[in-house]
DNA sequence: TAAAATATTTAAGCGAGCTTAAATATTAAT
DNA sequence: ATTAATATTTAAGCTCGCTTAAATATTTTA
């Protein structure tokens, strides 16, 4: 299948994962960078292809055999995050902007051998789960957007949920980053914002990031 | 640039390194597996964008531009053999067809840290120069092809110039390897095939094999 | 050197993946 | 419940990278 294809069916993937999941072709438009009549128009040809479920003006539905496609795409994306990662000294959105592209040219026995070589990583630099090569996620995700995190409590970061280039330098800057310790200190809940505190600095995180830093509980 | 434009332009500039070197809109199609009017109207096209020269019926041939273009996509598809063979257990023609497709998706970023990670290796694992990041070869080629060598003389292979999956398979059966030591037992010039000896082995190589095999004299 | 074989070019056309503009349906606001 | 705003769909058309068939040029062979 096409890069085109591919990277269609991931976005719809995708978006279903997100809590604002509304996957009509305007928003698969939107996050692809193509026209909304492009869209509709691919999912058309998808539908005939088996993919996904079309139907006028309802959601997009990946069909079974879409979200394996979908998932097989994520799996090498994620596996080349981890090896770029592990490999070079390039920042994690060098690494996703890489992995974008590879991800479409790579056998499902390159994308094992990666795999073997890294250990068969559970999770790539981003905190994201990489699926095995049966398609299959195994690992059961616990974690909570910093959003809804509980005052006063301290909490690890499990995933930094982006591909944007300017939450990735704020990250950096700041110390936010896959399993590094975060406090909440105050949720301004009618303001949306979130007070946290990180190495001894406060940073008042609006909902645009605490929505996308994703952490789990210390116990 | 496009895929099918860098793999153009990779085929005319391997053409041209080759002996036998008819650089024809016919024999870059071959080469890619495309019909030859498909071959004339790419020339056409990559002449307006000053990639090469065409003139009806003419050889083709690359300008200053289209050669920097081809050396870029020959330099990332060696770094990136070199990286895979280091890295997994895959044969030299697994190896090749993945590079053939990774090539393309390739920033020079990207392939200025793998490059540095193998330590700017010169060669690839068939032997093939690696250009470097201006896209130059800087090392130079003594090496002669096995039908050229002499009869009595032993050599050391430097360079399997293929691409074809039954040559390796070949190769790995009788351990043609770069590096490996060869000695050329007889020349028979009439029937252009060569006969060698390695590892007390002995080989009779026909003039497709034996001219793709390229060897330097042991000193 | 003339005929035959071969290669190149031109012409017409196709599918993929886009675009913009217009028509139509859905959703939100008054 | 209308109206206005927004999203989706349809329609027409574009470029890219191919194809096959026919026309034309080059090269080989006799
Ligand atoms: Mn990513
Ligand atoms: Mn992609
Ligand atoms: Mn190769
Ligand atoms: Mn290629």
């Amino acid at each position: 299948m096409s890069t085109a294809i591919e990277n269609f069916v991931k976005a719809i993937y995708k978006n279903g994962k997100r809590d604002n999941n509304d996957t009509k072709p305007g928003n698969i438009a939107k996050e692809l960078g193509i026209s909304n009549a492009a869209a509709t128009d691919m999912a058309k040809k998808l539908s005939a292809k088996d993919l996904l479920h079309y139907k006028k003006y309802q959601e997009l539905k990946l069909t079974d055999k879409g979200t394996k496609m979908a998932l097989n795409v994520v799996r090498k994306h994620r596996l080349w995050e981890a090896l770029l990662f592990k490999l070079f000294d390039l920042s994690l959105h060098d690494i996703h902007k890489e992995a974008e592209l590879l991800e479409h040219q790579t056998s499902d026995l390159l994308a094992n051998k990666i795999s073997a070589y890294l250990g068969h990583p559970k999770f790539d630099p981003h905190g994201d789960p990489i699926p095995n090569e049966h398609g299959e996620i195994t690992t059961i995700d616990t974690s909570i957007a910093l959003s809804q995190a509980e005052e006063g409590k301290t909490y690890i970061i499990s995933r930094l949920m982006s591909d944007d280039k300017e939450f990735f330098e704020f990250c950096a800057l700041n110390e936010l980053k896959y399993s590094n310790t975060v406090f909440v200190s105050k949720q301004f809940s009618n303001n949306k914002m979130t007070q946290i505190l990180v190495k001894n600095n406060t940073i008042l995180l609006n909902q645009d990031f605490s929505s996308i830093i994703y952490v789990n509980e210390t116990n």
